[in-house]
DNA sequence: GTGGTCTAGACCACG
DNA sequence: GTGGTCTAGACCACT
């Protein structure tokens, strides 16, 4: 049951923040199926080197947004609601191709990885003003 | 001198690193050429409603990473230096393309922005983790 | 034997209090009626989906308020001391017909459930306290 | 800008959800305006005698319904937005006079205001259901 | 032993 | 001085 996250301790962006984006990662490309049991808020803090509590208000967060379910006394589990579906098998697959064609673009001119994100951003919102 | 860029101020990234970010690559795409004056920090402070100390820190923070060059009394202006040099023109619109792809796949998927850049950070840094 | 009763499981109010809340309401309104038996504890935690060991818990509290009397290898009754006594039934009607009215206002003014509750308390503690 | 809320420790009902409770029925009824400033987290903690990480939980939450806007290192302030708007004043009046006589009513009745609180939440529950 | 709440206190980002 | 994050540790509700 480890969940294959990683966390920069050093960022700018919050523990918890990285932490509830890849879980919601996992869980839209299937690599958490709904229903499936989460590790608990404890033994997620001790794999990834964090504080209880911060486990517990991604846990909690991911909760409103429907795509985790918290049983008190229980445990942690997908949800099974609409929110925690995940993309296509198929689908998942060609953007990640496609990621890994970028990846390998940029690092061969030489951007660092914060520089490729930055850039996948900007032209989204590009893309998002367009559609308007 | 109107700087293309966004800053989203309910985000858990700090302002100061959206900013610095976003400069840096500016820089490495070729649209901020080496010796080209930038905005005064006052400026760039009113044009994107942030605090003047916020820029002033992310100039000092680039100015370290030779990236701007600061002179006191006329301004500030894009390094000469190596670390500022842009990535090939036909490299960098190549990724751009690929870019867009990946977003058009993402989006036609119904991921998210943070979803999708989430995914290439952890595809980059499998890669990374692979070349070793 | 089923008890009109509803429990919500995501609630930040614990399971055992909307339980024993309800039935308290229950007796008190004459819904459940003094030497009335009530269901056993296995049997409504089915019911309602909770623990078996919460249900017991309500019926313990509930019996040192008085308002149950557990009799062991028979069963749970609702107590006929002087504390599970029942409103006038006139009275109770008359109560339930102004909270109908008053749900009414609240719902056509677009009010949520937990601010039309938040309003009674806060005007009850205006109440008693201008009352010393 | 002391905020007229009163928190009971006791209570099975969560600190940071009785708070987020009144502070959402104060923006309701016009008593918090959109774009008055709210007490800074650290003041209200005093004042309510509870903890600062408790007030700014609540404060984020109700960020995150729209009900406020954080400005780091500035302070807090009600949203201007559609969730904050509050009841139309002449609505309120009539919904806060209703509340006043079911609760003449059922003090009389001796009732506890546990108990009347609970018969409202149960009859909006059937009142939501039968109009399914 | 699970998740939930709360506290106390440190340090950071921002103005 | 503002809000934000994180930690460490206590106690509670529930299974």
């Amino acid at each position: 049951m480890e969940l294959n996250v990683t966390i920069e301790k050093g960022s700018a962006v919050p523990i918890y923040a990285q932490l509830s984006e890849q879980i919601r990662l996992l869980i839209r490309r299937g690599a958490l199926s709904p229903g499936e049991s989460m590790p608990t808020v404890r033994s997620l803090a001790v794999e990834l080197g964090i504080n209880v509590n911060t486990v517990a208000r991604v846990y909690r967060d991911l909760q409103r947004e429907s795509l985790l379910r918290l049983e008190r006394g229980v445990g942690t589990f997908v949800a099974e609601g609409g929110e925690s579906r995940a993309v296509e098998e198929g689908d998942f697959r060609s953007i990640a191709a496609k990621a890994s064609e970028l990846i390998d673009l940029g690092q061969g001119a030489g951007l660092r990885i914060g520089e490729l994100t930055q850039l996948v951003e900007t032209l989204w919102k590009e893309n998002v003003n367009a559609d308007r």
